[in-house]
DNA sequence: CGAATTTGACCTGCGC
DNA sequence: GCGCAGGTCAAATTCG
C-alpha cells in the first residue's frame, strides 16, 4: 500500500448498512464502538489536492484500483481504434472498509450498477457503480474481502458535483421553513 | 413501460 | 508480442 499515493483507505466498520453522510460508527477489532465523525467534503477535497501528483500504480491494494479512466465521453467499444487517447486524468480515490452483511452502503447518493467482475484470489465478484446524476461521473467499486467475508471494501472514485440527494431531501423542508421565517 | 440490473463481449494496461 | 486481469459497454432481462 505504500505506493498508493492517490488512495485514502479508511477502515470503519458499520453495524448496519446506513451510512450517514457526516458520520460513521466505527467498530474496532475488539468490538468496542467508537463514534467517528468525518467531514466528507473536506476528505474529498483533500484527496483532490493530493490527486495528480504521481500516477497511481495500478493493480495495487490487491487490485482495488486500475484503469485510470478517461473522463466522460469515448468509453467502450470504439476506444483506441481511431487513436488519440488524451492524457489520463487520475481521479481521487477513497476506499472504505466496512463491516456489514450488505454489500451496498446507503451513502445518500443514487448509484447505478454498470458491471460486475470476478476478481482473482477472491471468491466474491467486484461490482461497479456509477452515480446516476447525469452531470456526475463519480464511480464506486464494491468488493467483499475473501479473507474476511464480513468486510466490504467500497472504493469511491471522483467527486460529486451535486448535493447529496437524501441530505437535500431531509434538509429542504427545514430550508423552506428558514426562508419563511427569515422574511420576518 | 421506464428504470435498474445482469452478463458476455470487448478494450486496455501490465508483467513476463 | 502474448496472455492475463481488470474495467466498461450495451443488449437482454428483470423489477417496480
Amino acid at each position: 500500500m505504500a505506493n498508493n499515493n492517490n488512495l485514502h483507505l479508511f477502515t470503519p466498520s458499520l453495524p448496519s448498512t446506513t451510512l450517514n453522510s457526516h458520520s460513521l460508527v466505527h467498530q474496532s477489532t475488539q468490538n468496542s464502538q467508537v463514534a467517528l465523525d468525518i467531514d466528507w467534503a473536506s476528505l474529498l477535497l483533500a484527496s483532490t489536492a493530493n490527486g495528480g501528483q504521481k500516477p497511481l500504480s495500478t493493480r495495487s491494494l490487491s487490485s482495488l484500483t486500475s484503469s485510470n479512466v478517461v473522463e466522460g465521453e469515448n468509453g467502450g467499444r470504439n476506444r483506441g481504434k481511431t487513436g488519440g487517447r488524451s492524457k489520463k486524468a487520475i481521479p481521487p480515490r477513497i476506499a472504505f472498509h466496512t463491516r456489514s452483511p450488505e454489500d451496498i452502503l446507503d451513502d445518500g447518493y443514487r448509484w447505478r450498477k454498470y458491471g460486475q467482475k470476478a476478481v482473482k484470489n477472491n471468491i466474491h465478484p467486484r461490482s461497479y457503480y456509477r452515480c446516476t446524476h447525469h452531470t456526475c461521473n463519480v464511480k464506486k467499486q464494491i468488493q467483499r474481502l475473501s479473507k474476511d467475508t464480513s468486510v466490504v471494501v467500497t472504493t469511491y472514485e471522483g467527486i460529486h458535483n451535486h448535493p447529496c440527494e437524501k441530505l437535500m431531501e431531509t434538509l429542504s423542508p427545514l430550508l423552506k421553513q428558514l426562508q419563511f421565517l427569515s422574511r420576518f
